[in-house]
DNA sequence: CCATAACGATCAAAGCTTTGATTACTCAGG
DNA sequence: CCTGAGTAATCAAAGCTTTGATCGTTATGG
C-alpha cells in the first residue's frame, strides 16, 4: 500500500489537506470535515492555478496578476470609470487607484476626467495597452486550456455548474462584499 | 425575460464572466471559451470565499489570512522548520520569514534555532497562539459550513473530486511550482 | 582535509492590499 | 442660494508578496 497515514514529516502541499482533515476531526469532533476539505481544496487549486498563470504567462510579459485583471476589464468594456473597473475586477477603489499609477507609468492605461462628473476618472487602454492585453490573453487562454484539458467536456461543465451554485448560494450573498 | 445580453453598463461582478466569455469569443474566435469560463469562475468564487473568511472571521480576531495559514499549519503539525511551514502553507520562505516577524511580535509564534542544523529555524505556537488558532478555526469552520451548505452532500463530493482531479492534472504538474 | 557547491534564513527593493482619513465635487432640502 | 449629506478618487500607514542578493552553515568530491 502506498497510502499510509503520513506523519508530519512526509507531508507535501497536496497531502496536507487529508492530514489536516483527519487531525482536526479527532481534535475537534464538532467540525464539519467535508466543508473543511472543500474549502482547503478549492483554495489550494486556485492558488496553484493563479501562481502558474502569473509566473508563466503574465510576469514574463511585464504584467502583474492584478494588472492583467484591470487591463482585461478595460479591454472588454472599453473606457470606463475607475469605480466600475473596481467593481468588475473585484478590487477596492483604492487598490485600482494605486495599481493604475503603475499601469499609467508603463504606458498601458490612461486617465482622464469624466465630462458628466468631475469627481470621476475615466480609464482607457492606450494602443500599447490594447496590444499587450491582446497577446497576453492569447497566451493566458492557452495555459487555461492546459489546465482545463485535464477534465472531460462533461466534467468541466459539471465543475462550472457547481462553482456557480456555490457563488450564488446564501453564504456568498450574506458575505460582507467589497464588490 | 430577465436575461438580456447585458451591455457594459449593467454588469456586476457575477455577470461579468458571461459577458467576458461572449465578447472574447467574437473577438478572438480561436480561444477556448469553456476553459475561460472555468478559470474565471474558479477565481471569482475563491476570491469571494477568501475575502469573506478573512473579513468575517480572521481580521476581527486579529489575524490576517496568511497569518491564519501559518498558525493553522503549526497547530496541526507541531513545531516545525520554517522551510517546511513554507512548503505546507504554500508560501515562499521569504514570505514566511517576514510574516513570522509579525506573528512573533504579536506573541503567537516563537522562533528557535534547530539543534540538528544551525541554519534552520524551528517555529512553534506559543500558548496564546494555540488558544487563538483553536478559537479562530472553530469560527472559520462555521463559516465554511455556511458556504458548503449551499450544495448537497453528493454535490460537495463531486466538486471536491473534480478539484482534486484538476490539482493532480498535467498542467498542475508542469506548473512552475513554488511549493 | 579542504575547496566548492548547495542550502536555510534573512534582507532589500518594488509592488499590491487593506482600512481609514482627506479632498473635491454633486445633489437635494430648506 | 447655500448648507449639509453623500460620493469619487486619492493619500497614508501598515502589512504581505515577489525576486534576487547576502551571509552563515552543511555536505560533498577530489
Amino acid at each position: 500500500m502506498t497510502a499510509e497515514p503520513a506523519g508530519p514529516d512526509e507531508l507535501d502541499y497536496l497531502s496536507f489537506v487529508e492530514y489536516a482533515v483527519k487531525k482536526t476531526s479527532t481534535r475537534l469532533p464538532a467540525i464539519d470535515a467535508e466543508a473543511m476539505r472543500l474549502v482547503l481544496t478549492l483554495h489550494r487549486v486556485t492558488s496553484a492555478l493563479v501562481y502558474d498563470l502569473e509566473s508563466a504567462v503574465h510576469r514574463p510579459r511585464g504584467l502583474s496578476w492584478p494588472g492583467f485583471r484591470v487591463l482585461f476589464v478595460l479591454w472588454l468594456t472599453g473606457p470606463m470609470e475607475s469605480k466600475r473597473v473596481a467593481e468588475l475586477s473585484g478590487m477596492s477603489r483604492a487598490a485600482v487607484s494605486a495599481l493604475v499609477n503603475t499601469l499609467e507609468r508603463d504606458g498601458l492605461v490612461s486617465r482622464r476626467q469624466a465630462d458628466h462628473d468631475r469627481r470621476a476618472v475615466l480609464l482607457s487602454l492606450t494602443d500599447a495597452g490594447r496590444e499587450t492585453i491582446t497577446n497576453d490573453y492569447r497566451a493566458h487562454n492557452e495555459r487555461e486550456q492546459a489546465w482545463a484539458g485535464t477534465l472531460s467536456e462533461a466534467e468541466r461543465r459539471t465543475l462550472i455548474g457547481l462553482l456557480e451554485k456555490l457563488m450564488a448560494g446564501s453564504a456568498a450573498a450574506e458575505a460582507k462584499r467589497r464588490f
